[in-house]
DNA sequence: ATTTACAGTAGAAAAAATTCTACCTTCATT
DNA sequence: AATGAAGGTAGAATTTTTTCTACTGTAAAT
């Protein structure tokens, strides 16, 4: 009998997968956390085939419980679902050790799909998401994207996430604007966001 | 026999409310929908007891919905579903008609006990928030400074707050970039906030 | 009935940010 | 020694945002 674990703060959540769980494998052995400190507990107890693991949960530092289940607990698979879609931190839960990441507006089949992909020892990511992984597995990037900022990138993240001005910087690194506009946009780009409030939810996840 | 109508975007969360309706009504009639559009198209086929609306769904006005809701077929009663607790939108969907407010965190008791209650014609409300509505009903402040934001300008502050420029809201809304600015301009000032950093950090202190 | 307050709007001017291109260095690799 | 990638810089042109002023309508208040 396979073993469950559904991580997710909304009892609602957790009854939808539970049915959709019991739906492919009968008879399922499912439980249940709210929350990360919960789920440690559980992992001491039980293990699982599958932990399914929500990404944003209050109070739960979602990356780093990834990062812990995959070296405590190697041999469980984590299938991470999210509210948003295409999430930027998808990428990072997967170098982190995650099986699968799927977005909870996903059609039934497919999180049907991934589910089973997992249990058989594969990794699912979806389409997309693929094409994104291939990119970098090339130039191996790895681990914290905030390392791969030059220095003059890094001391303008920090200012930038102060919530200073491009000018403010211009200003007191004595500098133009131009060129503090110039270290924004390449820093943007390599750690893939768009705008400020990206940088600082990426910058919360690496607790920068 | 009752008529429920889910609106969801998740699949999941529209299947752990199935559960958890089919369990205190049986049989029910359950239909569901995944947008507002569909959501229209099952309220011109069937008269429904009650209507269980997500509140943040993509390519949705929720508001505006209630509100089409409460005016076209005022004998249905809307149940929101909120992803974040005690919200700040509570309150207006409540002024919209809504029959009661609930955060999907709730427990399956008082998620339960709130169907009940507004299925007998009654309105539910949380405790706290039961507090905050009468609280501000004939005392002026609230302790929530985005309760004194005018609607447009809590329209743009939510916009504001996914990341949108001023340029795109301006698109969004058909209005001048000026304008946005001087609405953006007003809410910083109502808020206290000079930057977008500021903002986002208020916006998660009131969990909105 | 008149005033006052607030919300929503925008034009024009000014300021700030972005984009694009490009010029030096430095440092590693062939 | 030569080539090339990466970092730091900025000028110029462009786009976006901000600021300031001001007109309008609606709703509450005197």
């Amino acid at each position: 009998m396979k073993k469950f674990l559904l991580v997710d703060d909304h009892v609602v959540v957790r009854s939808g997968i539970k049915i959709l769980l019991s739906d492919i494998y009968n008879p399922a052995e499912i439980h249940e956390a709210m929350n990360g400190e919960t789920a440690v507990e559980k992992l001491k107890e039980h293990q699982f085939d599958l932990i399914i693991l929500d990404i944003q949960m209050p109070h739960t530092d979602t990356l780093g419980l990834m990062e812990f289940i995959h070296i405590k607990y190697p041999e469980a698979k984590v299938l991470m679902f999210s509210m948003s879609a295409e999430n930027i931190y998808a990428k990072r839960f997967m170098k982190a050790g995650a099986y699968g990441f799927i977005s909870k507006e996903a059609p039934l089949e497919e999180i049907t799909r991934a589910i089973n992909i997992i249990l058989s020892n594969k990794k699912y990511v979806s389409e997309t998401l693929a094409e994104t992984l291939a990119e970098d597995s090339f130039s191996g990037k790895s681990g914290n994207p905030f390392n791969e900022l030059s220095p003059r990138e890094f001391e303008i993240v920090s200012l930038l996430l102060e919530g200073k001005t491009v000018t403010d910087i211009s200003h007191s690194l004595n500098i133009q604007t131009s060129t503090v506009g110039t270290h924004k946009a390449r820093l943007f780009e390599k750690l893939g966001v768009t705008n400020i409030l990206e940088l600082k939810e990426l910058a919360t996840t690496y607790n920068l």
